[in-house]
DNA sequence: TACATACAC
DNA sequence: CATGGTGTATGTA
């Protein structure tokens, strides 16, 4: 109801104990079921061991910055409101009914989709195979990052996400944290991602039998359009979720939980409703969805992360979905322009985005847009420490492009840093054509082995040599983190189309439900270092990027910059940047077959392999 | 295009 | 001793 009233008190400086957290130390929506810890002591225990930290230092500045923004806005929103004259509220008012009218035309209440989520999955599979961990805390991960915790620690106040080295403290600790737990050791098991996988894969042959073309989100969650299912069974979504639930953990022996509502948004929410191992479901009319919709705080939206709830509550005064619709008008005016308005008008009314599920069609189907490697290491400056880590990291994105299918080449490439400080920088080199591998890499027989390696030597090097003077600009510098990414693959605009995202994955058809205890949330916020999917659909023809640089590269006059001096490099770098864009031409020939740049003492053996020459 | 942000898992 | 890694979308210049 509030009006955007003042906002609170600024960030509390660092050192100032009790109204420390921002709202992002706060990033926990809601007590967990179960949580047998005071949140916000949680948060003031999390922020006490660590508000010394070059971490929190920055996210400080962050949320600083941050809030104000919020606060700047929300004072201009004010402003703008009160030279509104009745008559422009009302007819701004109505406009929006209208708006809202007409979104609610686009409401599909005629499927039924599925979220499923495994509970504490990467735990769950530890203890299944270590029973005698059950009655313990234990969490995957380390020191530094817990990627899952289970319901034993999080009696705790351990989350997933949380630094290690604090999660060991609030266990030692537990009524620090307002916890009645014991005083005991939390156990931490380094994940082992091999595992997970399986057990991933057994749970997806299941899903497949309900939905042939249900999508992984990752290794734990799946959306499923049950739609076809029931009705050629026809049995009720309810005990079709039951049966499968049950055939996962008869199967894999762990618990899952799950969701059921007219779209994925719908059935992403309400799977959080009753975990651990239980499903929720929300009716296909308009009125139980609104009714589900109206009591959710905004945060639990897909796509309403901490920062778009701090802005929502700052500049409009809402907390919940209910009240995100009274105020259409508000949000309208607090974020036209920007996607995130017709997000928000369309969320709070249930409406998501559906289908699409047959599209992507199974599990790693969609193409991916950019691939990377990142790691952090202790802080270091030693230049050739540095280099030596980028070289590393090179290689490794070489070798996964090779092991991609099909084998990847990227018009764009990048180098991210990570100061001591925390502070972030990426700086990207625009090509004119593609570094990477031949669409041909690893087919047809034949030279096997040692060709792969030629060519993966071949790739890192040129990656290294593209960002080892990016990497030099930085000089001095103190890095805790390094990154390399390819982007813009060769191939991308035949496979465009099939991008998926967050938001636009949510938005679209209707929804309503009914339904609704709520139990407690506990988002198992799984991952650290996911294993990539290098499932990618083969992609079709070769619409090569670089067409403008076809003509010479039949001919193609051999290029040498094999090795340039560092400082040629960049002037070159400069010169091609006053145009269009950033462009460098690499060594090696174009092939006439394919566009593929390939060395030129490999060049004959690369044009033949494209006429069968095994 | 380049870069920073936000978000999800 | 001390806050991860991979990927996508979006906003702004």
């Amino acid at each position: 109801m509030a009006t955007g009233s003042s906002a609170p008190s600024a960030p509390a400086p660092p050192g100032s104990g009790e109204k420390s957290h921002l709202f992002n130390f706060t990033g926990i929506s809601a007590n967990k079921a179960g949580m047998g810890a005071d949140r916000k002591l949680v948060a003031d225990f999390v922020y006490e061991k660590s508000k010394n930290s070059q971490y929190t230092q920055h996210q400080l500045e962050l949320d600083a910055k941050q809030q104000a923004r919020a606060e700047l806005v929300a004072k201009e929103l004010r402003i703008a409101e009160a030279r509104m004259s009745e008559i422009e509220l009302l007819s701004e008012r109505r406009k929006i009914e209208a708006e809202l009218e007409a979104l609610e035309k686009h409401r599909d209440l005629s499927r039924t989709h599925c979220v499923v989520d495994m509970d504490m999955f990467y735990a769950a599979v530890e203890i299944r195979d270590q029973p005698s961990l059950a009655s313990k805390p234990v969490a995957i991960g380390g020191l530094g990052m817990i990627s899952t915790a289970n319901y034993v620690a999080r009696l705790y106040g351990v989350r997933a996400a949380m630094p290690g080295f604090i999660a060991v403290e609030m266990v030692r600790n537990p009524a620090a944290i307002g916890s009645k737990m014991p005083p005991d050791e939390l156990v931490f098991i380094t994940p082992n991602f091999a595992k997970y996988t399986q057990v991933a894969m057994e749970t997806r042959e299941i899903f497949r039998q309900y939905d042939p073309h249900f999508r992984a989100m990752s290794l734990d969650e799946a959306y499923l359009d049950l739609t076809d299912y029931l009705a050629a069974h026809g049995v009720s979504a309810e005990a079709a979720v039951q049966e499968m639930r049950d055939r996962v953990k008869a199967r894999t022996g762990i618990t899952c939980s799950a969701g059921i509502g007219p779209n994925r948004m719908v059935a992403k929410i309400a799977s959080d409703e009753r975990k651990p191992d239980g499903q929720s479901q929300v009716l296909p009319t308009r009125e139980a969805v609104l009714e589900f919709m109206d009591r959710l705080p905004v945060r639990k939206l897909p796509g309403c992360g901490k920062v778009l709830e701090n802005q929502i509550s700052i500049m409009l005064g809402v907390q919940t979905c209910a009240e995100l619709r009274a105020a259409a008008a508000r949000v309208k005016r607090a974020f036209q322009g920007r996607k995130t308005c017709s997000f928000l008008m369309r969320a709070c009314l249930g409406l998501s985005s559906d289908e699409l599920a047959e599209e992507g069609g199974e599990v790693g189907n969609v193409a991916r847009k950019s691939l990377s490697c990142e790691r952090t290491f202790r802080a270091e400056s030693e230049p050739a420490e540095l280099r030596g880590r980028l070289r590393d990291l090179c290689r490794q994105v070489s070798e996964d492009m090779a092991a991609s299918v099909p084998p990847l080449a990227g018009r764009v490439v990048a180098l991210k840093t990570k100061a001591s400080s925390f502070e972030v920088r990426n700086k990207q080199i625009s090509l004119i054509q593609p570094v990477g591998f031949s669409p041909n890499f690893g087919k047809g027989g034949e030279d096997g082995r040692e060709h792969a390696e030629q060519e993966t030597a071949r790739v890192t090097q040129e990656l290294y040599k593209l960002l080892e003077p990016v990497l030099e600009e930085q000089f001095p510098c103190h890095l805790r983190l390094m990154g390399v990414r390819v982007s813009s693959f060769r191939d991308q605009r035949a496979t465009l189309d099939k991008g998926q995202q967050l938001i636009s994955f949510f938005q679209s058809k209707g929804s309503e439900q009914q339904e609704g205890p709520s139990a407690g949330a506990g988002p198992d916020n799984l991952n650290t270092g996911m294993p990539k999917p290098q499932i990618q659909e083969a992609n079709v023809i070769d619409l090569d990027s670089s067409q403008e640089d076809q003509r010479d590269k039949s001919r193609d006059p051999p290029v040498q910059s094999q090795s340039l001096p560092k400082g040629c490099l960049k002037r070159v770098v400069e010169r091609l940047a006053s145009r269009r864009a950033k462009r460098i031409r690499l060594s090696g020939v174009c092939c006439p077959v394919c566009g593929v740049r390939v060395p030129e003492d490999q060049a004959n053996r690369h044009v033949n392999a494209h006429y069968g020459d095994q």
